[in-house]
DNA sequence: GCCGTTTTCGGCCCGACTGTTTTCAGTCG
């Protein structure tokens, strides 16, 4: 029953709903409107889609701004949506979406669903086929395609009906799998794909674009431009790729496979001297192209992959780099890291974006596990202590701070406890007189009990530089609690950097539920960091986060929590995240000098 | 229905691909 009540959600519980049903619920109110009257409606379902989308982005709670008045504040979410979600969240139900949906049977927001079905190929065959149960609508669907009823429907034909079935079973697929894959991984997937097509004698250049150049935390599928002049030629070399699974699409311009995986690779095409229009088109992201469509449209000008049409004379310029297109509007170029359209357009159009940070700015690592015998409660590292530092100076890091889990409170007393500092402590001196390049930091990461409490006490925390203090357990305690928790365990003295602070796992654990307001506010008093975690499945703070904790004034130290010494050169994805998150140099504290740290790790 | 450094009214991105069509509707990114 469960999947009937999501299907237009028109009920809300005493508990609130969460931003991904509130998403839903107005994405399927443009779904209605579409099928109502697509034309009358138009700018509605623009609105209600944006409004969607909003809030599946927002880091706020939307369930919570409805209940005080203030979903207004959300770009996006204007007078009316606000009023129907605070009608809908007072009386558990809206007067005016109960009229949207009126008539439309439930089952076609879950045949939605399936890809390359839309508002109007869903309502046409839940009304054809009488498919009234959403319970059972996609084996109903199934069954019905199977018997061949659907190929005569006017509109419809053998080739629909088969693709039909092709994609609700992509729909189950999609449905028992994580569909976004991490960065790093993706890289990999595109690299090959990028050797592969550069070995074409057609290819002129090719580019990984979309959200793996705008390094998002997660990638679905993976876009590549190609400067060619024979784009059939090219297209028909990429679709015979080794490790392709089955060709999705094939055009002149462009074509989609599916390469073994399940993962689908896109590739579109343009002659190299438009080749700075297709890149710009291709990294997007969509809401930063509509927005930069729309500045363009008010100065006479449209712009596509093709290049810039000027919309007096027709003509249409070409460019064949970046930078000339976005000058032609009149804006500056803009990082891709930053093409979300949340400020970044305004701010180029003042020449005012921020310079971000790079990876060559970054002098340590202050977060590494090595293999020394903590007797740690959770993982030891893999390499030795030397072994890291060497690591370190190829990277030409200034210093590093080691940074092992407490040991196990368990099986140690207290006394204990320090007797294992002090012996890596010797060793730490001793691995420092071996090589004067690296400076070292004594650090520990110390688990925050869920009482908030540290399991170290503080003869032994006396020992250290300071302490990154991280939660790793009871990751579902209430908002309120958790809140409390994390500020109670950063309240000590030597706590001088939260560690993964959300805690998710991409694809395996969703973030804590905490009040980040109240703990970015504390961390920029208290001159706490801030950590962004480069470990790939982690990238903890992301980027909406940091953007939050910027309000704040918040530091940041950007650390790899390696485990063994070849995943120091994660560091970059964690730079990527910075990147995102609008971050400068000054903002992060380990860009700055050896000196300079340790007098604030003593501040 | 939302939004504003040319607007509180009058706008709202753009093109590719597919299947079913003979000029287009639907879907996607």
């Amino acid at each position: 029953m469960l999947r009937l009540a999501e299907a237009s959600m028109l009920c809300y519980d005493h508990i609130g709903m969460s931003n991904q049903q509130i998403s839903k619920l107005l994405r399927n109110v443009a779904v209605a409107y579409s099928i109502k009257d697509e034309s009358k409606f138009r700018f509605q379902i623009i609105a209600y889609n944006n409004a969607s989308e909003a809030i599946a982005n927002s880091t706020e709670e939307i369930s919570d701004l409805i209940k005080e008045g203030k979903a207004i504040s959300l770009p996006g979410i204007g007078p009316s949506i606000a009023g129907h979600l605070e009608e809908l969240c007072k009386k558990g139900k809206s007067s005016h979406f109960e009229w949207v949906f009126k008539g439309i049977p439930q089952s076609v927001f879950i045949l939605i669903e399936i890809p390359s079905f839309g508002p109007k190929k869903a309502y046409r065959l839940v009304k054809e086929f009488g498919l009234n149960d959403p319970r059972t609508a996609v084996d109903d669907l199934e069954k019905i395609a199977k018997s061949e009823k659907i190929a005569p429907l006017e509109g419809f034909g053998e080739k629909s009906q088969a693709d039909i079935l092709k994609a609700i079973d992509e729909y189950r697929i999609g449905e028992s799998k994580e569909k976004r894959i991490t960065l790093p991984y993706a890289t990999e997937v595109a690299n090959k794909m990028v050797d592969y097509l550069k070995k074409s004698k057609y290819a002129q250049r090719v580019e990984p674009l979309g959200s793996l150049r705008r390094k998002a935390a997660t990638i679905g599928d993976i876009d590549i431009a190609v400067a060619t002049n024979q784009p059939k030629k090219l297209l028909d070399y990429f679709t015979k790729y080794p490790y392709k699974e089955r060709i999705i699409e094939k055009g002149d311009i462009s074509s989609s496979i599916l390469v073994s995986g399940g993962h689908q690779i896109d590739v579109m095409t343009q002659p190299k001297k438009s080749f700075g229009a297709l890149l710009q088109h291709f990294t997007g992201s969509k809401n930063h192209n509509i927005h930069l469509r729309e500045l363009a449209l008010r100065k006479g000008f449209s712009l596509s992959e093709k290049g810039i049409k000027n919309l007096k004379t027709g003509k249409i310029s070409e460019y064949s780099d970046e930078e000339s297109f976005y000058k032609a509007i009149g804006l500056t170029w803009i990082p891709p890291e930053m093409r979300e359209d949340t400020g970044e357009i305004e701010l180029a159009a003042q020449n005012k974006l921020p310079k971000l940070i790079e990876i060559g700015d970054i002098r340590g690592d202050l977060h590494i596990h090595s293999n020394f015998p903590v007797e740690p409660s959770h993982d030891l590292g893999k390499d030795t202590i030397e072994e890291m530092i060497l690591k370190a100076d190829t990277l030409n890091y200034e210093y590093l701070g080691f940074s092992e889990h407490n040991p196990s409170v368990s099986k140690h007393t207290p006394e204990e406890i320090e007797k294992i500092i002090l012996k890596r402590d010797e060793k730490l001196e001793e691995a420092k007189s071996n090589n004067k390049s690296i400076r070292i930091i004594k650090l520990l990461e110390i688990d925050i009990l869920p009482n908030g409490n540290l399991p170290i006490d503080n003869q032994a925390l006396e020992l250290l530089d300071g302490a990154i203090v991280s939660i790793h357990s009871s990751f579902n305690q209430q908002k309120a609690d958790i809140t409390q928790r994390i500020l109670k365990g950063l309240s000590h003295p030597k706590a001088k950097i939260l560690g993964h602070p959300t805690g998710r796992l991409i694809n395996e654990r969703p973030s804590i539920d905490a009040d980040w307001d109240k703990i970015f506010d504390y961390c920029g008093k208290f001159k706490k960091a801030v950590e962004i975690n480069s470990w790939p499945a982690r990238l903890d703070l992301y980027d909406t986060l940091i953007r939050k904790a910027l309000d704040f004034k918040v530091k940041f130290v950007i650390n790899t929590d390696s485990h063994a010494s070849d995943q120091m050169e994660t560091m970059k994805y964690g730079v990527f995240m910075a990147k995102r998150g609008w971050i400068k140099k000054s903002d992060i504290l380990n860009t700055l000098p050896y000196n300079d740290i340790m007098d604030w790790l003593k501040s």
